[in-house]
DNA sequence: AAATATTTTTAGGTATGCCTAAAATATTTT
DNA sequence: AAAATATTTTAGGCATACCTAAAAATATTT
């Protein structure tokens, strides 16, 4: 049995693994998780202690298989809860992250699995991020940004990575939505940004934007 | 924003509050949530300094108005959760109290509130209970007993009790589930316990039994 | 109303999880 | 490679929420 700032905190060093091949710094995680490197260190400690970190001083942590496993069922529950508040709830895309940070602690696997099934077992949250199955294995897709595409080329938007309000709000004024085709028709020399067809309209985004939305090419 | 702990003293003193005109006692709390009266003490001095009690030394705690809504809400998402569980997850009604106990403590006014419209306004939870509603207005039926009605009269099987895994368990061996007649055939001298008839069968149950049905004459 | 028993509070201690400031180590620059 | 800079750890504090044991207040018996 975990505390809520234990699970916090073998989350965070699992997000920031993907973009670091070694230990996941002390700093990055005091930043991720609003707190200081002190408290970080401390923490480091006792989840090396628990043996769900590899933990060197003043090398960073990296996860064991244990601690893999723990941060997949809570990144599982963390999802499949924002799957329920949109599907069943009503709730939009931008709402659901502080509410599923809270769910994602409640312990018990079978209402884990309930859920699951109740979802009928759904493989992408609302902002297209994959769900870890039982056994903690995740589907990867390589992430391709539509700031990747050359002129002419059409892309479907299946995720985003920065998951935002603000970001999500602002593609929904823009009816962008998960799902949808996108063809980069035209990039502006001045500030890169991007002349994209989306069903029968068009419309211009800017570079900052295009590489914050993932897509396969189609 | 209250924690856990706070939110669970509340609670217990609500409960509580039910059987006893005048404050509620430091051990009666301690015993309920398996703490110490000295945990106890130091808590209703907090609660009294946020105004959710009142509280005088030696006199026990009696709820605020503030209390009491407070003590309300949580309740109210406890039920409508256990209603969720096994009206949608297929939860058995004696599996669902110990994750209601975590699911109640998540603070999302619109997710309470969308998730009563989702259950379809549900009253009462699946042990009987009432729903409180938004305002904190709670329905008040009358407890009558299954062992306080005469012989030959019947009953309405609507609540129980002492809602322990076992005892529920008990009642759904002999298939005596929320909403079934039950009328009182016959006591025995000797141990007081009571031939029930039930749909077109007979049973015997005991006393004690008895005692932890609610029921309304019919 | 005094003695006894029970309940409640106070005093002082522990673990968790956070903090700041100083010291130790690692990294980068020159 | 030494100096400067950045990162990380240690040391020492603080609040919460628990605990035990002793003291104080209340309730019950005689």
């Amino acid at each position: 049995m975990l505390t809520f700032s234990e699970e916090n905190h073998i989350k965070s060093i699992f997000h920031l693994s993907a973009s670091s091949q070694d230990g996941v710094s002390t700093n990055s995680i005091a930043e991720n998780l609003n707190t200081k490197a002190s408290s970080v260190t401390e923490m480091l400690k006792k989840l090396s202690e628990k043996s769900l970190i590899v933990y060197k001083k003043y090398h960073g942590a990296q996860l064991t298989e244990l601690g893999r496993k723990t941060a997949l069922n809570i990144i599982r529950k963390h999802r499949l809860w924002e799957v329920f508040l949109v599907e069943k709830l009503n709730f939009k895309w931008d709402e659901v992250h502080d509410i599923a940070e809270q769910l994602e602690h409640i312990q018990s696997e079978k209402l884990t699995n309930q859920l699951d099934k109740f979802l009928d077992f759904p493989t992408h949250d609302p902002h297209g991020d994959p769900i870890p199955n039982t056994a903690g294995f995740i589907k990867f897709t390589p992430k391709l940004k539509l700031s990747d595409l050359n002129i002419g080329e059409t892309g479907k938007f299946i995720g985003v990575k920065d998951s935002s309000s603000t970001f999500l709000k602002y593609l929904d004024k823009r009816k962008i939505s998960l799902g949808c085709n996108i063809k980069v028709l035209h990039q502006e020399d001045f500030d890169q940004s991007l002349h994209i067809g989306l069903d029968d309209t068009n419309l211009t985004i800017s570079i900052k934007s295009a590489s914050n939305l993932y897509i396969t090419k189609i």
